[in-house]
DNA sequence: GCGGACTGCTTACCT
DNA sequence: ACAGGTAAGCAGTCCGCG
């Protein structure tokens, strides 16, 4: 679980250690690592080390798997031993088959053969025909006359009687081979793995698996079936991770239009640096000489190299050296800009394929040796963003991600790259590699480990469990566990048609099925508030009611009477859904196991640290388990899942209000999975988590207590002072990110001495002093008494393009174009800051306003609105505060 | 031709 | 390419107004 526990079999020390001590590598070491051998194949017998990555050699046409050996931190090669090959499935008879010229002629058609697989929606065997491919393009690539799309299409022309077109069914056929391959196997991406007498064996570790063990020894409750999946899951989330020698990179390009950003496709511009930060503790900025190019008087950090080059291709290669050394490159939009440019710049140049270490593809630029990390791709995923980083970064920027996480910042230039003097141009791309590296870095590798734990969870390769969505985490660890159990992976179209859609009526407009509810708060202020919520209430539901796609709406009789409360569905009572087990189990492990743990005292820092990585690994796929379910371009998509998930969450809470009412408890208000209780007594909290775990089979915990809450009549607002005078602000606009920093340095000011509030006494002082800043405020807005425009600038991210708002021009759109005719280029992304101005069109871009053009009197209008979400409930008036008379106010 | 009531669009938030 | 529910501001439309 922790690196450490690596010493079982590893006796030697790792490079990285020795290079903390400051001793040098060994002259061997340092020699194997320069001299390339390509394609390392691993050795017959191969010293234990971690499956980080999976793919398909075309040249030789067999599955490989990457393996990072910690000890000599180098990557080698496994290429499959057992003569796997790519298919997919059919209910086309080998012998129907057989009579499809396109099908036995096609030069990538191997054989077909006749196995038994579990159909999961007819629930029971069903016998299918795999068509065996030498190759996986010939299944199902992107290029036309594969056989996935030869087989339907063929059919009707062989078959005896007329059947119509969509009987013929193939199934399997858009999984990626390599994927398949791992499923197949049985292989764990992420795990530790040994090579013995050329074969690949999985390694234990002892010390991992007692832990296994003992996590099992816990889970009392749990049924057999449960259990299996909890050791499982235990398994994969207790074995250590090793230490990752990596490198970040970064390069700049010269580009004679300073405003613009080099096209990487044509790469039509010298690569003027490159700054290689290496986890072994060197760090090179290289550097291409140019006349003219003075040096400056920069002093770079201490132990930065620079290299000067007097050929761009001499720089090149000695920056392809370095990733063909490297097992893990890391960068910030490598996929789009520094590797791709990297690559078509050497191909100018006229490097040989082979010289280049680069493997490009249509979005993402991969490495033929180690495996590349686009942290811009992990940071932008909404789930990692919001679960795993609490939303402390807002903007998914190299600046904001290294500002938020790690308090480390671009260095500001003000010329174009061109004008740069050497050492101004090292210093800033060496500080991009700096933030890059420490982004994995901090808190002891976090993101590392966590991209590790991912691919386990999700039985991916690195590579791709960075880049891809929750929903390809979720459905590549189902279609392993359908794999192992030898259960055919059904189409999505076949799930529709078979379960169909939802029979609720949602709130909002063109949504699919009713969601959750959401309690009418209390309006005032509130002391001794305590917050019970259910802890993971959907994963909790999708466990208890057995919820997944084979058992709702399933095919026996018997089990139509097991209704879901609040919507016609049924499920079923004979049999456990994979979804039901499979999240069920990791809910579980999460709230019984890790989530205590990461917090428990006794034991050492470091293994709290790696719990707590989990639990957040945890967090972020319980959150999205069951949305996966009502979204369309999931592959299980099953909308009367995600409809009952939802139903039973609204008759969970609903019970629990019923119940808190016979309990004698004001409910303040609730959302989702919470209720806000006033001033309960600890036996009525006892007695109503007691009464759910009782009734409903589920957990009710105490979340938090607020000293004191406010609300006023708005759901999903409120503020809330903690008993440690931290305060939760909720949902206000004081809070969210795009209303100017001039009023919300004013709600700061407002947050702050709320929570010195301690006792309702205490409120009257600090309503003065609240009325105060509210006046100050206004006062300063009256006066034109801001520091600079972009105090007041409103920042508003364009959700599209500028020229892609048809319906109707919201001000921010309208300030982009502004924008966009002084020739600054705009795409969806894109933060817009602008002002309210007096003249038409009544905003204006701030970098083109002037002071006495703003609209005072928008900005006191919205300081109004702003501050009435809490001023009501503190029974103050916004206007009586500055000093309007009633019959100004009517005016 | 104008203004208020209304709907719809858009963004940012909550769970 | 997880879901639905809520708030807020503004754009655009409809309708009455002798």
């Amino acid at each position: 679980m922790v690196q450490t526990r690596l010493d079982d079999y590893s006796k030697t020390k790792h490079p990285e250690e020795k290079e903390a001590e400051a001793l040098p590598f060994t002259e061997t070491i340092e020699k194997e690592r320069t001299k390339r051998v390509f394609p390392p194949v691993a050795p017959e017998n191969l010293p234990p080390s971690y499956f980080v990555s999976a793919t398909y050699d075309g040249k030789i046409r067999k599955a490989l798997i990457k393996l990072y050996e910690p000890t000599s931190a180098r990557i080698y090669f496994w290429y499959d031993n057992t003569g796997h090959k790519p298919y997919c499935l059919t209910n086309l008879s080998p012998y129907e088959l057989e009579k499809i010229d396109r099908v036995v002629r096609h030069p990538g058609f191997d054989h077909a053969e006749i196995v038994e697989k579990f159909d999961p929606l007819l629930d029971k065997n069903v016998k299918v025909t795999k068509v065996v491919a030498k190759d996986p393009l010939a299944i199902g690539g992107r290029a036309r006359g594969c056989l996935r799309d030869i087989i339907p299409e063929e059919f009707p022309k062989v078959s005896e009687v007329p059947v119509s077109r969509d009987e013929i069914k193939v199934w399997e056929a858009k999984i990626k081979y390599y994927q398949s391959y791992i499923y197949d196997r049985n292989l764990w991406p992420g795990m530790v793995y040994e090579v013995k007498n050329g074969s690949l064996v999985p390694k234990k570790v002892e010390q991992a698996e007692r832990m296994v063990k003992q996590i099992c020894e816990t889970f009392k409750k749990a049924t057999a079936e449960e259990l299996q999946y909890i050791e499982h899951w235990a398994r994969l989330l207790e074995y250590p991770a090793p230490k990752f020698r990596r490198v970040a990179l970064d390069i700049e390009v010269y580009s004679p239009i300073p405003t613009r950003m080099p096209d990487p496709r044509e790469a039509a511009y010298q690569v003027v640096c490159v700054s290689l930060y290496g986890s072994d503790g060197k760090k090179r900025v290289l550097l291409l000489k140019r006349p003219g190019v003075r040096e400056g008087s920069e002093r770079l950090p201490a132990g930065v190299n620079l290299e000067y080059y007097d050929s761009e291709e001499k720089l090149l290669r000695n920056v392809f050296d370095a990733l063909w050394d490297y097992p893990f490159v890391i960068t910030f939009n490598g996929d789009d800009f520094d590797l791709r440019y990297l690559f078509h710049r050497a191909q100018n140049l006229g490097f040989r394929r082979d010289e280049i270490p680069i493997e490009m593809g249509r979005r993402v630029c991969l490495l033929k040796y180690g495996v590349h990390i686009d942290l811009y791709k992990f940071f932008f995923n909404r789930s990692i963003q919001i679960y795993a980083f609490n939303n402390r970064y807002r903007d998914v920027t190299l600046n904001d991600v290294g500002r938020a996480l790690i308090e480390l910042e671009k260095i500001p230039i003000e010329k174009p790259i061109g004008e740069l003097t050497y050492t101004e141009l090292a210093e800033y791309c060496f500080r991009d590699t700096e933030i890059t590296y420490k982004l994995t870095s901090f808190e002891d590798d976090l993101v590392m480990k966590l991209i590790l734990i991912l691919a386990r969870i999700s039985s991916m390769p690195m590579e791709d469990v960075s880049r891809q969505g929750v929903s390809r985490w979720i459905r590549n660890f189902m279609h392993h566990e359908h794999r192992r159990r030898n259960m055919l992976i059904p189409n999505a179209e076949d799930i529709l048609a078979k379960k169909g859609k939802t029979s609720t009526k949602a709130i909002i407009k063109g949504k699919k099925y009713k969601g959750a509810i959401v309690v009418e708060p209390v309006p005032g202020i509130h002391f001794n508030v305590a917050v019970m919520d259910f802890p993971s209430l959907y994963p909790s539901i999708i466990k208890v009611w057995n919820l997944g796609y084979q058992s709702i709406l399933c095919p026996h009789p018997e089990c139509r009477d097991n209704i879901i409360p609040g919507t016609t569905h049924w499920v079923c009572k004979k049999k456990r859904a994979l979804e039901s087990l499979l999240i069920g189990s990791l809910r579980d492990l999460r709230v019984q196991w890790y989530k205590p743990k990461s917090k428990d005292k006794s034991l050492s820092a470091e293994i709290r640290n790696w719990y707590r990585l989990i639990q957040g690994a945890l967090k972020v796929i319980l959150n999205a388990s069951y949305g996966v379910f009502g979204a369309e371009t999931f592959d299980l998509y099953c909308p009367p899942v995600a409809e009952a998930t939802a139903a039973l969450g609204r008759h969970s809470i609903t019970q629990i209000i019923n119940k808190t009412k016979e309990l004698g408890i004001q409910v303040l208000y609730g959302d989702t999975d919470s209720v806000f209780l006033k001033n309960p007594t600890k036996e009525q909290i006892r007695e109503l988590a007691r009464w759910t775990e009782k009734e409903l089979k589920m957990g009710l915990d105490v979340d938090k207590v607020y000293r004191y809450a406010v609300f006023s009549s708005r759901k999903k607002n409120y503020l809330g002072v903690l008993e440690d005078g931290s305060v939760d602000v909720k949902g206000l606009t004081g809070k969210k990110r795009h209303i100017p920093p001039f009023i919300k340095k004013a709600f700061d000011k407002m947050k702050e001495r709320l929570a010195m509030v301690k006792t309702p006494a205490d409120f009257e002082e600090a309503k003065k002093d609240v009325c105060n800043i509210v006046r100050d405020c206004y006062m300063r807005l009256k006066r034109r008494q801001w520091e600079s425009l972009e105090e007041l600038a409103f920042n508003v991210v364009l959700g599209e393009a500028p020229e892609h708002y048809v319906k109707t021009t919201p001000q921010h759109v309208r300030a982009a174009r502004i924008l966009k005719e002084k020739g600054i280029e705009l795409k969806a992304g894109d933060l817009i800051s602008f002002v309210k101005v007096t003249k038409e069109p009544h905003v204006k871009p701030v970098e083109l306003a002037t002071k006495n053009e703003i609209d005072v009197d928008k900005y006191v209008a919205y300081l109004h609105s702003t501050f009435d979400q809490v001023l009501d409930a503190l029974g103050l008036d916004f206007d009586e505060i500055i000093g309007l008379t009633k019959l100004e106010r009517f005016m």
